[in-house]
DNA sequence: AAGGGTCTATTGTTGGACAATCGACGCAGC
DNA sequence: GCTGCGTCGATTGTCCAACAATAGACCCTT
């Protein structure tokens, strides 16, 4: 009984509530402090889940089945899930049940442009913050080269993860809180995205092409540079996959306006790198 | 006993809990369906009650006073406040309780940043999606009067809710859930800074003249103009707000970058309001 | 095949219960 | 007097058992 959900029980029942159980007298390791409750636990355990494609799109999450397989009970799994929903990878909708999001056009959309907007300014922030500390350079260059190696192996999740990586080695750094977060969690989406629209290892050469230039403002430390290229990198990014997840979504068409966003609806670049050249700028995509 | 949290009883035990009842035989007016839940009811009211400064900013939340006073149980009551954490207006922290978070100049800073960098992007789609449509424009002159108006009578809390209405009325055709989700929820954070830091009737002028451009570039439909007239007024109310609130925050000042986030450290404009004469036309993309 | 009624699975909500933990209080020792 | 260490209380984290309400599926009738 149950909807077989996942792979989710051997984890948690295990590992986890082992770690919650006695233990009050075994002088707890200051270091290995848990921050984590059984609710922040369980939440993580779903996101995972869903990021690492364990529950397709617009698939259900029965509270009583993820309590049963996790070996909680139903209230920890609801607190769970509405701290995933903040994060918009699930839906809950109020009597009906909460559902994994879809992973629209639309949203894609959304999610790109938003990130479009933001990422520059928190890269640039970070570089500025960063001045003549050579840590953050070295985070970036670090992170592309694993993001090279990631490329040779070829496994979809490795790349992704490094991509992931990579970006935020570049706006990790700017010092603004609210913003990472954003950041973070439109990244996760965007990484969902990224898994179930397969990108062929012919997308290689690109993805190394399309980051060189975000690592060479770094290391110039150049901050208008960089924003114009992470800008440009997060546009032509979200643009392929959304030419690419298009054909395969054929209702939503019926829309009134077709093209109410559509690509090319994204944010005018903040400082078209202005000088530096007379005016190519102009585009900033 | 328990912590008197303010005079939230009589308002959810009356009113919400008895739409909550029996109704079921009663032809229930499709029309008025209530899409909300008990806990949203909840949400949406400490949520309500932090805006309306019901709460000081540090003041602590504990469920069990709440959901006495509110007559609903203990695991309501939490499921309220973790769907109220994400707004921001709460910190919850382990196993210590929940708090209202704090109205740092930091925070402002990270609030304002934020808004200066999505509300014009926001703002110009809104602009461009409404095409000849006067509705907008039509909206946002409502609203402008609403101001007015408020601003005439002096009570602050009204002249907050005119001057959020007008925000909205800007952007709020912009045809981007995700941004727009964004945008009302730092603009809740911002009317709570805002009214702590009693805006004087001596600001009312001000207030009025910052929104003329940006009612004047909506009837002008002019997107760059809008958009540097809405990142214009932000950035600038929030300065206000900044230099005013610093003085009261005596500590946070040994910090080792006394302002790394300071004033000044905004968004680069997109177009920073430079010409709009010769080329503006280019956007039409 | 359409309409309507019933049934069932799930969610929303309650109440009570208990362990664990944080912070406060108060006591002892320097 | 101040610092350090147990105790205690209040509050949170988590569980359990239960029930009403609802949405959707199923089935029956016409």
């Amino acid at each position: 009984m149950a909807v077989p959900i996942g792979s989710l029980a051997p984890l948690l029942s295990d590992d986890l509530l082992s770690d919650n159980l006695p233990q009050s007298r075994t002088a707890p390791p200051m270091a290995l402090r848990r921050p984590e409750t059984l609710t922040t636990a369980v939440a993580t355990y779903i996101k995972d889940a869903i990021v690492r494609g364990e529950f397709a799109p617009g698939a259900r999450l029965p509270e009583v089945a993820l309590a049963a397989e996790l070996n909680t009970s139903r209230g920890t799994v609801r607190e769970a899930l509405r701290t995933v929903a903040d994060g918009g990878l699930i839906q809950i909708i109020p009597r009906r049940g909460v559902f994994v999001s879809q992973l629209s056009v639309r949203a894609t959309w959304e999610i790109t442009s938003l990130r479009a907007l933001l990422e520059p300014y928190a890269a640039r922030l970070a570089l500025e913050a960063s001045g003549s500390d050579p840590a953050m350079l070295a985070e970036v260059k670090a992170a592309f080269a694993v993001l090279r190696e990631a490329v040779a192996t070829g496994d979809p999740s490795t790349v992704a993860d490094a991509d992931v990586g990579f970006h935020r080695s570049v706006f990790r750094r700017c010092g603004h809180d609210m913003l990472l977060n954003q950041l973070d969690t439109l990244q996760v989406l965007s990484r969902r995205i990224v898994l179930t629209n397969q990108i062929s290892s012919a997308d290689a050469p690109t993805l190394i092409a399309q980051h060189e230039p975000i690592a060479a403002a770094v290391e110039l430390r150049d901050p208008e540079l960089l924003e114009a290229a992470v800008r440009t990198h997060v546009i032509e990014a979200g643009e392929l996959l959304m030419t690419r997840m298009a054909p395969l979504e054929p209702n939503r068409a019926r829309r009134s306006d077709p093209n109410s966003f559509g690509l090319g609806r994204w944010p005018t670049g903040a400082t078209p790198h202005p000088r530096r050249s007379s005016q190519s700028a102009r585009n900033g995509r």
